[in-house]
DNA sequence: ACATTAAGTGATT
DNA sequence: AATCACTTAATGT
């Protein structure tokens, strides 16, 4: 993790633009820090104290979640540019113990929000406000489809989806990866993996190397 | 050349 | 789809 110094302003204008008002522009400015996390980093582990708030402002990262059992987890939803961790919101506010995990996907940057600011500013602001009640919809639609999936669908059309939004939220197509990872985040075995994607690459949907996999679309 | 790690495969439950 | 046992292939030292 890095501190950067960078206009926070801009950054907001050009990344969160629903949060329009002056004011509350210039108190980010004010009381955020913005941090840079690389590839594979860890931003909050299970159990840790949050006591930001993060704005992501560039790349993406991924919220895991462990099973009550030792090692085994799974990966909830991928979070980029533009939106901020919900569960933040919740554990900052509750002063509790983070639920989840959160890791850095690519190299990311955000803006940290202290909890006292985010408080106050949901009755300050409308748009802050507003702000918040989109993130927690959008992340409960998400994680509705996250049941149905796990719940009524094949691995295959798991693999597919996850392919799918590795390649929305970093805008890259090919990633560097390996099979063994992939199994993680879905919590399937790793030969599970390698036999799907031999039939997703024989049907073109998908080009796989070693630690590294392309998806193809379709 | 050798060791290590990632990936492929068949058999069994 | 998981587990196991084993092979093959790619990479690092």
């Amino acid at each position: 993790m890095e501190k950067l110094s960078v206009d926070i302003s801009t950054l907001v204008r050009q990344h969160f633009p629903q949060l329009a008002e002056r004011d509350l522009q210039e108190e980010i400015a004010k009381h955020g820090m913005v941090y840079q996390f690389q590839a594979g980093e860890v931003i909050m582990g299970y159990g840790s104290y949050i006591k930001m708030v993060p704005l992501i402002v560039e790349g993406s990262i991924k919220v895991m979640r462990e099973d009550e059992q030792e090692g085994k987890e799974i990966l909830l939803y991928l979070l980029q540019a533009g939106e901020t961790c919900s569960m933040s919101f919740t554990c900052c506010m509750m002063n509790k113990k983070s639920a989840i995990r959160t890791e850095a996907v690519e190299t990311t940057t955000l803006i940290g929000i202290p909890i006292q600011q985010v408080d106050s500013w949901m009755t300050r602001y409308q748009s802050w406000k507003n702000f918040v009640m989109m993130t927690y919809d959008a992340r409960m639609l998400e994680l509705v489809r996250f049941i149905d999936q796990i719940t009524f669908q094949g691995l295959d059309q798991r693999l597919e989806l996850y392919l799918r939004r590795l390649q929305k939220t970093t805008g890259n197509q090919t990633f560097s990866l390996t099979q063994q990872e992939i199994a993680k985040d879905l919590n399937v075995t790793r030969e599970a993996i390698s036999r799907l994607l031999k039939r997703m690459s024989e049907l073109g949907k998908v080009k796989v190397g070693r630690n590294q996999i392309t998806w193809l679309g379709g």
